[in-house]
DNA sequence: CTTCGCAATGACTATATAGTCATTTTAATA
DNA sequence: TATTAAAATGACTATATAGTCATTGCGAAG
């Protein structure tokens, strides 16, 4: 394959899966049609099918992309901070920060699922790393006796969850509130949870 | 309608109810399909049509049968509680124990979602009750010092997350742990963090 | 300008399944 | 037991849409 065609079809690659994205988050994937997606990439639907299997394929395509860049930028973030409350803030600020950053894959990650048998027990799959590089940040902390001693896996994935949470609230309506400070109220409860004393 | 026509109804929309629960918690709202439901229920698909207009009318019915139960049964047990302790640790027990009861139920709550414009804020719809009737127990033990001013409403329902996400975690696998057990380590970790000092 | 091959097209097909309805079964009543 | 109305049935229809493929268009090479 020529150069010229390489980049041709990676352009087609990345438009149909940015139409994918913006019309499964607005439909979801079932009732995401394919002449909706084809419409959107401004392509026939025919051609879709020159670059993809399925729709299954175009989904797990959406879903991986977005989810390796949020995984690797949360992972980048938590190591780049060099104490455990510094962590936990990368942490629930670069999911935060994402999250309104790239409304349209949160909203397909919060809304669909599993009809599918791929995307919960996917996206916990995901999650995992990050979540278990901050158990370690814990686990570090709480021998050193910085924190009191607590199950630092269990943890760990309570944090993940407060976050998630919040995101969600986030996406049902306009928020009146940064993702700075809901990350620093996630910060000041957890933190209050860990401190000795 | 006589008493006994009354009875058989009712029967009839428990059977259809109970049968589309257990589908849909295995198959999720469009791959259950009708036909799978009838057989489960041991009736015709015919049938069906004679108490229910449509699936999604049963999928609502499942719905709304298994939260307003959930959702009374958490309201109770948090009004039988009298201190602000008993009160969390009612809520967490409260839906660790159904979920572990219910697991189908709260299998459609977990996996499905909101390709029908229901389910995921109907949810939430749901769950705002009880949750607000934590915060108000939060902002009272506030008020009157025994536990560290916060925010009563975010944390009510950064509680509420913690849960959801314990009770995801142990539907994806058997966990070796009970549901009060579970409740035991949110009601120290949240505990931690509201107490004074 | 002509030829050639590949990319693109979109009308069409195949399939799945929600919902219907003419027919059959059941059971209550006289 | 005969009559009748309501309940139940399941073969059938209508519809939606994923995926196909014969045809068309376009750009490169000669």
């Amino acid at each position: 394959m020529s150069r010229k065609q390489q980049v041709v079809s990676e352009f087609r690659h990345t438009e149909i899966v940015d139409a994918a994205r913006s019309v499964f988050a607005r439909k979801g994937f079932v009732r995401g049609i394919m002449d909706e997606i084809a419409e959107e990439a401004g392509i026939a639907k025919g051609t879709i099918y020159l670059y993809f299997r399925s729709k299954k394929e175009i989904y797990r395509a959406v879903l991986h992309h977005d989810m390796e860049f949020l995984t690797k930028d949360t992972l980048r973030r938590i190591d780049a901070a060099k104490n455990l409350k510094d962590k936990i803030r990368a942490f629930t600020l670069a999911r935060l920060e994402n999250a309104e950053a790239r409304k349209e894959f949160f909203r397909i990650m919060d809304t669909e699922s599993a009809s599918l048998s791929l995307t919960r027990s996917q996206y916990r799959d995901w999650l995992r790393e990050p979540v278990l590089r901050l158990a370690s940040a814990i686990e570090d902390a709480s021998r050193r006796g910085e924190i009191r001693p607590v199950p630092c896996e269990k943890a760990a994935w309570i944090i993940a969850d407060m976050t998630r949470g919040t995101i969600q609230r986030r996406l049902l309506g306009p928020s009146d509130t940064l993702p700075s400070e809901d990350s620093e109220f996630l910060l000041g409860f957890i933190w209050a949870a860990l401190a000795i004393q």
